[in-house]
RNA sequence: GGCUAGGUGGCAGAGUGGUCAUGCAGCGGCCUGCAAAGCCGUCUACGCCGGUUCGAUUCCGACCCUAGCCUCCA
C-alpha cells in the first residue's frame, strides 16, 4: 500500500485510488518564457519518480502536464524580442522538451497548451459566474469572489480574514474583495484576444488548470502535484474554481515539492541565482548525475544545489556503475527482499533517498558476490538492481559507457547564463582508440616485469583522466575520472 | 503580522522511544608488483531549555535560528 503526505490534510493517507488500478495525475507544468532551471528540473524529476514508481507498482497512470502559453511575462517577452508570440512560445517549449528529455523525464500522455482551451475557460467562468461565485468588475474583468467559497484556505491553512491582502501591494480598487482574484482578463490593444460573454479577453492563470485537468482527467482525480510555491495562491485558487464551478470534490490527493535552494536560498529567476539544465547539464558526466543528486533527497524538504553536490552525487553513481562492470544480468531479474525494501521505502510517501540506500546495499552485496566469484548470484542482484534503480531513472546506461564518458571540468559558482546554450559535445579528450593502444602497450611492459615503464604509462594516462584498473585475470579496464 | 516547512556526525542526507541508515571525504587493515576498484574496521551526530519515561535525537511544552508563501514563480 503506498502512502502519500497530502497536504490537504497534513497527513500520510493510503493512495485509494477513485477508480481501480488507474492513477489521473496533474502536474502544474511551466509558463514558456525563458529556460527552465534546476528548481523546474527539481519538481519534474520528483514527479517523474512518483509517476514511475506508479507503474511500476502496477497501476495505469494518466499524466498530465499543462504548458502555460498564455500570459503576462509571455506576452512581455515577446513584445522585448518583437516576435510573434507563438514563435517565441514556440520555441521555449522546444527547449523545454529538449531539456526534459535529456534528463529523462518521461513525456506526459497529455500536455495541454492553455491556448487550446480557451473556450473551456470561458465555459467555466460562465458557471461560475451563474452560480454567483465570480462577478464582472468595474474594469471588466471577470473576478472570483473568494469569501463567497467558504472553503477557502483549507489547503494552505491561511485563514480568510488573517489574509490582509494590500499590505504588500496597492489594493486594487476594481475588487470588490483583495482577495478576489480574476478569472478573465480583458484584452487590453494589440493583446492576444479570444471572444467571450465579457468582450475579447484571456484567461487568468488559475483557470486554466481548473479548465485542463477537468477536460483530461474529470472534475475529480487522484493527485495534484506541483512546487510548494503554488500552494497558496494557484491551488488554493483552482480548488476553489473547480469545486464551486462542479459541486464536486476535486484532487483527491495534492503534494507539493520543496525547493531547490542555492546558499540556503530559493532558486529563482527574479534573483539571478538559478541555473539553467543546459548549464547544468554542462556540469555533470551525465543527466543521471543530476537525477541521482535530486533523488537523494526527499521530495519535500528543500534541498541545495552545488557543484559539491553534484560531485558527490557522482561519486556515489560511479559505485553503482563500477558495480556492475563485467556482470552479466541475468535475463528476468529476480524479485527479492531488496525488492521487498526498495518498495517499502517507496510506499512511505516516495521516500527515495532510503531507496536509494537500498540501491547501495546491493551494490556492496554485489560487490561481495564478485569477490567470492559468485556469478550466478552476482548477475541476479545486478539485474534487480537494475529494475529497481530504473524507477528512480538512473544507471540505465551500459557501465562501460558510463565508464567511458568524461565529467567535464567545472569552474565557477554554479548558477549560469539565462542565454539559450546549445550544449557543446564534451571535448572528448583522448580518444578511445589512442588508450585502448597505450593500455596495450602497458600490458605488454608489465608482462616485461618493467614496472617503471608500466608506471609511467599509468601516470600519463592518468594526467589525461584516465584511470586504469588491473584485474586479477590479467585484464586492463578504464574509466574516466 | 498571518501561514507553511526545516534545524542530525567533516559534507550531503534518511530514520527511530532502548542493535545498523546510506553515500562522499578522512584514517587503519586486507587485496595488488605498486596502484585503482572493492571488502572489513573506524571517526561514537541529532539547535537550546524544561517535562513525560526505567530510558528521548525520536513524545509534550517554551525558546532560539533558517527558509518559503501571503505579488509572477517548480
Amino acid at each position: 500500500m503506498i502512502r502519500i503526505f497530502n497536504s490537504l490534510t497534513r497527513t500520510k493517507e493510503d493512495l485509494q485510488p477513485l477508480q481501480p488500478g488507474r492513477i489521473g495525475m496533474y502536474l502544474c507544468g511551466d509558463t514558456v518564457y525563458d529556460l527552465a532551471h534546476m528548481g523546474h528540473a527539481r519538481s519534474k524529476i520528483a514527479f517523474d519518480v512518483v509517476r514511475r514508481y506508479l507503474l511500476f507498482s502496477g497501476f495505469a497512470v494518466t499524466f498530465v502536464r499543462n504548458i502555460t502559453d498564455i500570459d503576462d511575462k509571455i506576452i512581455k517577452r515577446a513584445a522585448e524580442r518583437q516576435e510573434n508570440i507563438e514563435t517565441f512560445t514556440e520555441r521555449y517549449i522546444a527547449f523545454m522538451q529538449r531539456d526534459y528529455d535529456a534528463l529523462g523525464i518521461l513525456r506526459p500522455d497529455h500536455e495541454p497548451r492553455a491556448t487550446s482551451h480557451v473556450p473551456g475557460m470561458v465555459e467555466l467562468t460562465s458557471r461560475l459566474i451563474e452560480r454567483g461565485y465570480a462577478y464582472v468588475s468595474s474594469s471588466g474583468d471577470v473576478m472570483f469572489s473568494v469569501r463567497k467559497f467558504a472553503a477557502y484556505g483549507a489547503l494552505s491553512g491561511e485563514l480568510v480574514d488573517e489574509l490582509s491582502a494590500g499590505e504588500r501591494v496597492a489594493v486594487d480598487t476594481t475588487k470588490r474583495d483583495p482577495l478576489d482574484f480574476v478569472l478573465w482578463k480583458m484584452a487590453k490593444p494589440g493583446e492576444p484576444a479570444w471572444p467571450s460573454p465579457w468582450g475579447a479577453g484571456r484567461p487568468g492563470w488559475h483557470i486554466e488548470c481548473s479548465v485542463m485537468s477537468e477536460a483530461l482527467l474529470g472534475t475529480r482525480f487522484d493527485i495534484h502535484g506541483g512546487g510548494m510555491d503554488l500552494k497558496f495562491p494557484h491551488h488554493e485558487n483552482e480548488i476553489a474554481q473547480s469545486c464551486a464551478a462542479s459541486g464536486d470534490s476535486f484532487a483527491q490527493v495534492w503534494m507539493h515539492n520543496g525547493f531547490l535552494n542555492i546558499d540556503d536560498t530559493k532558486m529563482s529567476k527574479s534573483l539571478g541565482n538559478f541555473d539553467t539544465i543546459v548549464a547544468a547539464l554542462k556540469r555533470v558526466r551525465h543527466p543521471e548525475v543530476i537525477r541521482y543528486f535530486v533523488v537523494s533527497s526527499h521530495y519535500r524538504g528543500p534541498v541545495n544545489y552545488s557543484l559539491e553536490q553534484l560531485t558527490q552525487a557522482t561519486a556515489a553513481l560511479e559505485r553503482i556503475y563500477s558495480a556492475l562492470r563485467e556482470v552479466e544480468s541475468a535475463a528476468p531479474a529476480p524479485v527479492t527482499r531488496y525488492t521487498a525494501a526498495f518498495r517499502a521505502a517507496m510506499d512511505d510517501d516516495f521516500n527515495t533517498p532510503e531507496a536509494v540506500a537500498v540501491l547501495q546495499n546491493m551494490t556492496r552485496d554485489l560487490n561481495v558476490a564478485k569477490r567470492e566469484g559468485k556469478a550466478d548470484l552476482s548477475s541476479q542482484i545486478a539485474a534487480e538492481l537494475r529494475v529497481l534503480a530504473g524507477v528512480l531513472g538512473i544507471a540505465q546506461l551500459p557501465p562501460e559507457q558510463w565508464a567511458r564518458l568524461r565529467t567535464p571540468a567545472v569552474e565557477g559558482e554554479a548558477a549560469g547564463p539565462t542565454e539559450a546554450v546549445e550544449p557543446t559535445p564534451a571535448d572528448a579528450g583522448l580518444d578511445e582508440a589512442a588508450i585502448d593502444e597505450w593500455v596495450a602497450r602497458r600490458l605488454a611492459a608489465r608482462k616485461n616485469r618493467d614496472f617503471k615503464e608500466a608506471d609511467r604509462i599509468r601516470d600519463t594516462l592518468a594526467a589525461q583522466g584516465v584511470i586504469l584498473e588491473d584485474r586479477p585475470d590479467g585484464r586492463t579496464e578504464w574509466r574516466r575520472a
